[in-house]
DNA sequence: CAAATATACCTAAAATTCTTATGTATAAAA
DNA sequence: TTTTATACATAAGAATTTTAGGTATATTTG
């Protein structure tokens, strides 16, 4: 996923927030979506995309529809009504963990 | 460590940033730090802690000094000159993160 | 004073998540 | 024609954390 351990975890709410923007998206276009918008700097595997994918669709997060396109097989996921609950809530998680950890980072405390 | 996933992988950068304030800690003692810096929102468990500061001690990147402080055994743990400069590069790779989390957070791509 | 809580360390089994390494198959580019 | 891109998938192993214990002393509370 990257050479830094700090994204574990971080998968299924990145996956969420990218389909709360797409109203549906198949697994290669993920990797290749968070690839172009991180410029790079993170970059999805195989291994743990597809895995995180079944479980979310397990959940019942997401919906999926099987299409074939230029003869190739496509798997386009799209966010249940609760996957979109999920996806709001997964969102304040990031946002809480963000500010806990700037508070870390940039500490008040000289003490 | 909390109930948010998202914590996962931010341990050791979380140790070593509050061995880059103090000259020393011991254990207990940074898990009661780190509750009170971010209210209760965050709470290492010992299960994660105590196996994180012997794999930091065996990488070289603290030293530890046991003493008994009222009979009780405490372990201080200090950064060695490897931790200090591993904990500036941890520092970056965390602020790094938090500013890809915040792209794919807050999108420009309205696309 | 007895019991509970706080302080202080520890480990080991299980769960979770991810990496690494494969595998299949078609289309396009070099 | 071989490599790269597209598109899915799984399985073994690694790494990290949770959960659930364990030991021991000091302090607080009922």
């Amino acid at each position: 996923m990257s050479n830094s351990k700090l994204y574990k975890g971080s998968l299924t709410t990145i996956i969420l927030r990218l389909l709360s923007e797409h109203p549906k998206m198949y697994g290669y276009e993920i990797t290749q979506k968070v690839k172009e918008l991180t410029d790079g700097e993170l970059k999805i595997t195989e291994g743990a995309l597809y895995p995180a994918l079944h479980k979310l669709e397990a959940d019942g997060l997401l919906d999926v529809e099987v299409r074939r396109v230029d003869n190739r097989l496509r798997k386009y996921y799209k966010l249940t009504e609760k996957g979109t609950k999920e996806t709001a809530s997964k969102l304040n998680e990031l946002e809480r963990y963000i500010e806990t950890m700037q508070v870390l980072l940039n500490p008040k405390w000289t003490t």
